[in-house]
DNA sequence: CCGGATCCTTATAGATACTG
DNA sequence: CAGTATCTATAAGGATCCGG
């Protein structure tokens, strides 16, 4: 926070604690758990080392987040969320819903493993009745990293990193995060993915043909005319 | 948008569009309606004409505002919100009550009155039934500014600028936009602001304390430690 | 390796003055 | 009133280097 807006409104501060460069996107790379330096470096290409060092310090300042040190034999230092930090949930559900709605910007580039399975969380709309309220317990290994997804009675109760924790998950999928969202953005069906070799389903098909389904349709444009 | 984050993320794109210095702030001051520029650059005092001349052009090319020539014999040039800009509404509704939450960074400095009026309608919480649900009309001038309000069955159905439009308002109050927040903010109770002749109420005095009770108590720190 | 710090260059914002 | 122009200060981008 080396300047501010020196203003009185909630909103000019939320910006003096968040607004600088690449801000957000570190704090939005800590919503599924702590990441090392290291992790939050590869999942912002583009970020350079002093400008990564700086924002750290400042969210860490602000109570954004917190450095945490890892016990022996790990012994890494990682980065985490405060509870704070982690309230700031809403905001990347309003940004992500206004974002993916865009008139004008198309939506392309690469996107992280962990953003891949969050817009899941964003878009998931339980109150879309075309199916039936489903419950099952999802695996999903995107670009050899696992996620685990939980479904209980047609709500996504949990989204986290790492394999199912119990008992084997109902569904196991193997894929890249590009196929992933190729998938869930309804640019390829999960049967071409399949029949592709891109994606690999061990369990019930149809349950995750479910979640697939379960994101309400995202038109990323033309929503809006431009002069809208 | 000159520099991109070049992601395929809706959290990025939205950052893309919105994550400029003063970029935010600027859409803010749109919220209740057309400003024209000077307008704009009163109510963001520290922002130079260059950068408001180009944050505009960038929020105009991207499908966030317009810009309007009022007819004649106005003859003004406005900017306003887009139907696709209006959209981000939940968005700063979720950046103020992240913000007011700082455990760190104190809340302190001036506010725009459009800032002051809208804080109202962020903490309005319709489900506290601490009192009644009622119905009344308000005019408020903050600064010489009037705003008017509308109160239906308890919920806050209508915060704009302007007086009230047909018949005369149930309450009109006549203060600054700093009075205004320190009754809103409880640093000073809306007997205390009156008796020191701060604020002026016509109407039913109870009404507006209805109003004035109507947010949530809002605390400003101290809900996390900084730990948290 | 990991977790940065340093150095240099480029881009953006701040300050002030000025113009159609 | 609605901006542009000029200059300076600061922050981000790019590359390299260094200590544990």
């Amino acid at each position: 926070m080396a300047r501010t807006y020196g203003e009185g409104c909630p909103i000019a501060l939320s910006l003096d604690i968040l607004g600088e460069r690449w801000a957000l996107l570190v704090v939005r790379e800590l919503r599924l758990g702590p990441r090392r330096y290291r992790d939050l470096q590869e999942a912002l290409p583009g970020i350079t080392p002093a400008v990564l060092s700086r924002r750290l310090k400042e969210l860490e300042e602000t109570g954004v987040l917190r450095r945490r040190q890892l016990p022996p034999p790990a012994s890494a230092q990682v980065y985490e969320l405060t509870t704070w930090g982690a309230e700031l949930e809403p905001v990347f559900q309003a940004l992500a819903r206004w974002g993916v709605r865009s008139p004008v910007v198309p939506l392309t580039g690469e996107i992280s493993a962990d953003s891949a399975m969050l817009g899941l969380r964003t878009f998931f709309n339980a109150d879309d009745r075309d199916h039936q309220p489903w419950t099952a317990t999802y695996e999903v290994w995107l670009d050899r990293e696992p996620y685990r997804l939980n479904v209980d009675n047609g709500r996504l109760v949990e989204v986290a990193r790492g394999p199912s924790p119990d008992r084997p998950a109902d569904v196991v999928v193997h894929t890249t995060k590009n196929t992933w969202q190729a998938v869930l953005g309804r640019k390829q069906t999960l049967s071409e993915a399949t029949a592709a070799g891109l994606l690999e389903v061990t369990g019930d098909f149809d349950t995750l043909q479910l979640l697939i389904d379960a994101p309400t349709r995202i038109p990323t444009s033309g929503r809006h005319t431009p002069e809208g």
